[in-house]
DNA sequence: GTGGTGTGGTTGACGGCGCAACCATACAGC
DNA sequence: GCTGTATGGTTGCGCCGTCAACCACACCAC
């Protein structure tokens, strides 16, 4: 009641103003899939591994609690296990527990994790600019953000400022000592 | 130090250009969650399910190639046999062998079907309408469109690049060849 | 302390999807 | 007609993710 009523008539089917979610869901099929082909390709990892790693190297002492992962990257608890059993696996993440809560896990990231986090990074990070960015001028990439915040926030679910509110000089430990 | 500065400044990891991209997987993930939830507990239907009967019933006489199918929805051909097996065991679809190509199937919407997707549509339209569209101004939905068209071409035309059509040679940007 | 309740994480069962192998048919070329 | 190649669709298998059940611990009341 508060709030503006959106339409005062239902959408039709074809109505035109779904242009832009069929659009958006179009566009993001097709480029996840993309860069997720281009990591697997070249670093042997999916996207959702890739997001952990950093998400992982973004945390204070590059190490986080399996929780605060799983609301991170939006994925379920026994999802973030399993993803994390392949990190393990692969040698780029340990598990150590937690020393604050006994119950607690923590994934921290090894050295080899770092090495191929940075080495993923320069396939990942053009890719984005190729398949993503470099498709939209900065005025339009600004309406994407700002449109993508607040569907993020309106559909809420949970907490929407998990991932909203990393900044440049956001803290963590500083980033990889990346040679650049 | 083994920095090769590229010309054009490659992304930084924490490069605040990332936060477009960022932003859309986290809304993709919430919106689309949150649909398929709504379509799912009202309908029964799973967001791709739905999609699937949408694009039948749009389609000449309500029926479909599998293959056209595939690559309306965005779907490898054995997953649109498998959900057109599921819509067919709901009885919202019927396989029909292809008059005028032997080896085809094509589905057909069914009454049945045909009432679940305007039922469902009825749910699904009004969520859009609230979770996406209603969280952005016509002015930012315009260039959201836009960008996501553009996105969508410049990944894709088509599904073609499964891997191989994207070569080191595709872009002469910095990147030393690995290993090196 | 002891008991009750809430939370962190793992495990088992299950489902959706992709890939590759496969069969059937279409469509040349002869 | 026959043969080789391309294409449509299904099936076997494996990966990845969720949900629900479960255990271990935290925390509060007493």
């Amino acid at each position: 009641m508060t709030v503006t009523e959106p339409v005062a008539r239902p959408l039709s089917p074809r109505d035109a103003r779904l242009a832009p979610w069929r659009a958006f869901l179009e566009a993001h099929a097709r480029v996840s899939r993309r860069l997720d082909e281009e990591l697997r390709a070249e670093h042997d990892l999916s996207l959702a591994e890739y997001d952990t790693l950093l998400t992982i190297a973004w945390s204070p002492d590059r190490r986080i609690r399996m929780r605060t992962l799983a609301d991170s990257i939006l994925l379920s608890k026994s999802g973030v296990t399993r993803l994390i059993d392949r990190l393990v696996a692969d040698g780029l993440v340990e598990r150590r527990t937690c020393l604050s809560d006994a119950r607690g896990a923590e994934a921290v990231l090894t050295k080899a994790g770092l090495d191929r986090l940075r080495a993923a990074s320069r396939t990942h990070l053009r890719g984005i600019d190729d398949h993503f960015l470099g498709a939209m001028d900065p005025a339009d990439a600004a309406a994407v953000e700002r449109a993508m915040r607040r569907v993020s926030e309106r559909v809420g679910g949970g907490d929407a400022g998990v991932l909203g509110s990393w900044g440049p000089a956001e803290r963590p430990t500083d980033r990889p000592a990346d040679g650049s």
